[in-house]
DNA sequence: CATTTCACCTGGTGGC
DNA sequence: TGCCACCAGGTGAAAT
């Protein structure tokens, strides 16, 4: 499932590829749920723009566009749900079952949206109408340790369900948060607001450092994640709890133990996360 | 308002 | 071997 580390992953390969490559023709499939703007509206609006620069926001894929000119008028969002995959492609290459978007660039290449499970969302927006995109929650790379603190105080849901709600910090999925816990010694089944602030900072610490360590590694490959490229990560291989129930904790042999916290898998060690 | 539950989807799993 | 019930999980809407 992609979270910060592989949308940030794509949304780089992305731009390498397309940045700078026009949009000539737009190819939708029949299936209504990808598109959060009409299917129409955001056909006619692709079509003709140029790329300026692809990059990440949450865990949003955001395309600057321009119809003329160094200036963007236009913005592509794209949410990669769960099982979404945005891939270049020469034109000539086998298409994917489920892939619902195909955009032919001016250099021939075709940049290609698939997803399996139809919870990828994709949205247009017109910058003469409307505002630019911008996610609501936080940032997890940029924001400083008092911010941190603040968007946990005075909430007494579980420590996990916090780090997953968007509105608070953008790109924090099941796996970084799970992994995150880990590395700063707390359980998941924690208040938000009865952390202290040390444990505060050892979160935000740990976020930053896994984050950062798993774009370096391309992101997490479970399931069937893969890059712009088609290329797996690497960072799956240094998950310390993330779908590793039963299997010894890295740090104290423990078995990891797993329990379901606001609806999802959560995966932790009872010996070095009280 | 804060928080929890549920629907949306398909591929993979496991029981029979 | 085949069929089917079941479930994960990101998000947003609905319920509490």
């Amino acid at each position: 499932m992609p979270e910060l580390p592989e949308v940030e992953t794509i949304a780089r390969g992305v731009d390498k590829r397309a940045r700078g490559d026009r949009i000539v023709q737009v190819w939708f499939d029949h299936h209504p749920q990808p598109f959060k703007t009409p299917r129409a509206r955001q056909a006619r609006g692709l079509t003709g723009r140029t790329i300026l620069a692809v990059h990440r926001t949450g865990k949003h894929i955001v395309f600057e566009l321009s119809s003329s000119g160094s200036t963007p008028d236009a913005q592509w969002i794209v949410h990669l749900g769960m099982t979404g995959r945005l891939l270049v492609t020469t034109p000539d290459g086998p298409v994917a079952p489920h892939t619902h978007a195909r955009l032919t660039l001016a250099s021939g290449r075709e940049l290609r949206f698939v997803d399996p499970r139809r919870f990828g969302r994709l949205e247009f927006r017109d910058l003469h109408r409307g505002t630019v995109f911008g996610a609501p929650g936080d940032e997890p790379l940029t924001i400083g340790e008092r911010e941190f603190a603040a968007l946990f105080r005075g909430r007494r849901l579980y420590i996990k369900a916090a780090l997953l709600n968007q509105t608070l910090l953008a790109g924090v999925g099941n796996i970084y948060a799970d992994e995150s816990l880990f590395h700063a010694g707390i359980r998941p089944r924690r208040r938000a607001n009865r952390l202290t602030r040390a444990e505060l900072d050892r979160l935000r610490i740990a976020l930053h450092e896994i984050l950062t360590h798993a774009i370096r590694l391309g992101g997490s490959s479970v399931s069937d994640y893969v890059d712009a490229d088609g290329e797996r990560g690497f960072f799956q291989l240094e998950h310390c709890v993330y779908l590793r129930t039963g299997e010894p904790c890295r740090s104290c042999q423990t078995p990891i133990r797993r329990v379901v916290v606001a609806g999802r898998g959560t995966h932790y060690c009872p010996k070095c996360q009280q």
